[in-house]
DNA sequence: GCCATTCAGGTACGATGTACGCAAATGCAC
DNA sequence: GTGCATTTGCGTACATCGTACCTGAATGGC
């Protein structure tokens, strides 16, 4: 027959549970997609080796292959995995804002639960059904505010950059202040890393060096900063809204009830 | 003495040209840096092995390590040589709008000559002096306004966060036709790689579908959809600029055209 | 009980980054 | 010019990676 292969993962589903000959199957997808999940966390991605998840689960690197075809193919389950950890209502609210907030919320604390996942998700397309169902709900969000669906597409586009960029921002903070081995409280109040140290002091950069000094007596929880940043761009979004334009233009921050 | 292990490629400057005895270097920095990048322009950053850049140049992969301590110091370098493409003034003209739809339009340029970058870039937090000069550079378009430092440097990062998402989305694009070995005009026309396809037939996620099948009917450019977003963050920054808050609120961000 | 089918996993191979060591080249002291 | 300390060029070697191939064990239908 003509085996084309597989674009993606996604294309080949796992084998399903039959009633013929042959052995069962002593692992499963998940399985193995979950070890691999908690090695990445643990260790980073570059840990997760076919020999060490096989090694996790007790068995010998080249059964893996029974149920997944290349390493590359695990990462994507990795990703969608680890985009189950995103907790949304099964429909949007009729708050866009309150929904795109809580979307945002929700993907910062897995992108910091599993410190890979930005990285990889902003590596690889990938669109798994989990990324599917997050997509959705954000494009979902939208709907009804009398945007279009490309335009909806562009500004949800906008705000998940926004996210991974500053998640990727912040996990750089917590790598960079774990690399030089300094425990990050301290790190934060005297210390910026040998490079960057010199660089300020080089007087080459003075608005960088000044952002640099500016932020270490900035009392900011990441957290905080980053529900600043996401006010920001949902503010962005509020004011292409055309329905809210007409009406307010002072606080274009209270929901529109979905009829 | 204390040789204490730098902690990046750019403490450790290249052995300047000295007057001692020994052998001098046949090769530099720049050669094998261009060779990788040279390499990753056109088979990806993955073909750019230490022995194929040794081969490239005519030599064998241990001399390399005489320049370069470590591949992925060698990868900061190739970011920092691509980075060099992004062409900007010595300073801000001081229409601080023009300045960063420079910067984007530059940095879209270098994210498109080298498909690399923009994953690269974001994958791992390097700060060489080209990214600095940039950075910089941004800064100073908003120096001026008004502005706080730590808000410009907000509101850069989400400059930033914006280009690099839209360069990638766009690489994603053409790289997928290019996997799929459809060309890209008609891969656009009346195709969308075979698990999309499925996805949109499937009905389970209708919003996603509908984006999907309105942008084949969208023609606008990929620097036409480019430029759209980027006036976008370039409105949500005016919005947020304190001396043109007061002076016109009529406009602080127009609404998108119903078309 | 035979047999087609499926899974477990050992062995092996090519490719990678890079540690080590030695030969060749070079400028300085004499 | 002649050693000599110093630096570069680079071949060899090794650990580790993904994974192709193959054999043996398990399984259910006939």
């Amino acid at each position: 027959m003509a085996d084309e292969e597989p674009t993606s993962i996604w294309m080949l589903p796992e084998r399903q549970e039959r009633s013929g000959p042959g052995r069962r199957p002593g692992y499963s997808r998940e399985q193995i997609t979950r070890a691999a999940v908690l090695i990445a966390d643990a260790e980073g991605v570059e840990a997760a080796t076919m020999r060490r998840i096989a090694g996790e689960l007790g068995t010998g690197a080249m059964s893996l292959y029974r149920y997944v075809p290349r390493r590359d193919d695990l990462l994507d389950l990795m990703i969608d995995l680890a985009m189950s950890d995103v907790e949304l209502p099964d429909a949007p609210s009729g708050d866009w804002r309150a929904d795109l907030a809580l979307l945002a919320r929700q993907t910062r604390a897995a992108g910091l639960r599993h410190p890979w996942l930005i990285t990889l998700l902003t590596s690889r397309p990938t669109l798994g059904p989990q990324l599917l169902r997050v997509h959705e709900f954000a494009l979902g969000a939208l709907d009804g505010t009398g945007l279009g669906i490309d335009d909806s597409t562009g500004l949800v586009g906008m705000l998940d950059d926004y996210t991974h960029g500053a998640i990727r921002r912040e996990l750089g903070w917590l790598e960079e202040a774990r690399r030089t081995g300094l425990d990050p409280e301290r790190w934060k109040r005297d210390y910026m890393g040998p490079y960057v140290r010199r660089v300020v002091e080089s007087g080459e950069f003075p608005l960088f060096s000044r952002s640099v000094l500016d932020s270490r007596t900035a009392h900011l929880t990441p957290e905080e900063r980053f529900r600043h940043g996401l006010d920001r761009v949902l503010d962005a979004i509020a004011a292409l809204i055309p329905s809210l334009r007409t009406r307010s233009a002072e606080r274009p921050a209270r929901p529109l009830r979905r009829s």
